[in-house]
DNA sequence: TACGTAAGTAAGTAGTTACTTACCTTGTGT
DNA sequence: ACACAAGGTAAGTAACTACTTACTTACGTA
């Protein structure tokens, strides 16, 4: 027991330490040696858990993959037009909450997907793909019911996370800092807006 | 003459061939050795022209930043509200057009951010901020007039740019494959549709 | 033709890289 | 108390890294 929960804080203090470092500085940038000194573990004990760097790196991204919750959303029962406004504000805040509060994989995603790693493919196909169909299913119902205008929903879709994302990405990735504290809210309503203006029937 | 012509030639080599190497592997993935074998130069040559490698990589990205076309959007003549539909939809159609000519700007671009070279801020403030502004500036003006509602202009304008540019990250950087021939039309209209609808008073 | 300067290169160097080996230590079940 | 497996480590290694040195070649100018 005690053995299995050193072997296991080890292990775990690997994966934690490779995770920031290879977010700060992607695969290529980090060094086993960085990450053993800044774990405070001996090396070797990298290669004893990870047959090689390039495991390690997969070992994290699946990780990631596995423990990133879906973001839901409060689909069923708000469909009268008027929540529609709080489906999309939400959504856009949990986005940027997420994202603020797990920066680190923003940037794995990033250098995985510039890198080349197989994994960022996984990402986008389990994660991204998901989300737009939960959107586009949403926009598509709200089309049939007459609130919204007839759009091609996948690019309706596409249009709002796009916003948000690119939100997101100018202040993760390009180190834009916000300039009040209430910005946030100021924008995603702006965006949500925008969006639903530009979809609702009127 | 010729021996000017012929070094410009080598310096013009190194460059294009570290362009795109380090736009396919990043700065710490790619190695001088590689770049001088690719570009078929001496290795020694690069260190001649560029007293390191890093001296090297800012110098292409100063030149990419550079040769950077501005976008300019058809502002001036174009305020009646038929023709804003085109001028979005130029907008958007430039932005993915550009992505696609010149795909390995956008992954240098990434990169850059991502390694944290302070070049990608100087691409960020003289190009994005410039578009920013430039799209404010149109949507206030036409606020003004009482064509657009009130919003801010300078988050809906945001929205819009963050539409576009998620949907050329998507394909240039995780490598999704456009479905139709037809599509990048498709969705620059709805794109335009949706945001212009968004912000028009009816 | 002789000279100076820039282009070009082969063969380095010192430091770093991912990864290994061979050995010690600790905890646990019997 | 003993054996044995897993945890842990110092000291490597071969290959590679960015960068240098010392040298030769090509060429425009006077």
């Amino acid at each position: 027991m005690s053995t299995e929960r050193v072997r296991v804080k080890a292990r775990e203090k690997i994966l934690e330490t490779a995770i920031r470092l290879f977010s700060e500085k992607g695969f290529n940038g980090t060094t086993t040696k960085e990450i053993s000194e800044s774990a405070g573990v001996n090396e070797a004990l990298i290669f004893r858990y990870f047959s090689t760097k390039r495991d390690l790196y997969s070992a994290i991204i699946e990780r990631k993959i596995k423990e990133e919750p879906r973001l839901e959303l409060p689909l069923e029962d708000l469909q009268d037009s008027k929540d529609d406004w709080e489906v999309f504000e939400s959504l856009a805040r949990r986005m940027i909450e997420k994202a603020r509060i797990d920066r680190p994989f923003i940037r794995l995603l990033y250098f995985s997907a510039l890198e080349g790693h197989e994994l960022s493919t996984m990402f986008f196909e389990t994660y991204v793909k998901y989300l737009r169909k939960l959107l586009s299913d949403y926009i598509e119902k709200g089309t049939k019911k007459g609130i919204f205008r007839r759009v091609n929903s996948r690019f309706a879709g596409r249009a709002f996370i796009g916003m948000v994302a690119n939100y997101i990405i100018a202040r993760e990735l390009f180190g834009e800092t916000a300039n009040e504290k209430s910005t946030d809210e100021e924008v995603v309503g702006c965006f949500t807006d925008v969006f639903l203006y530009g979809i609702k029937d009127k």
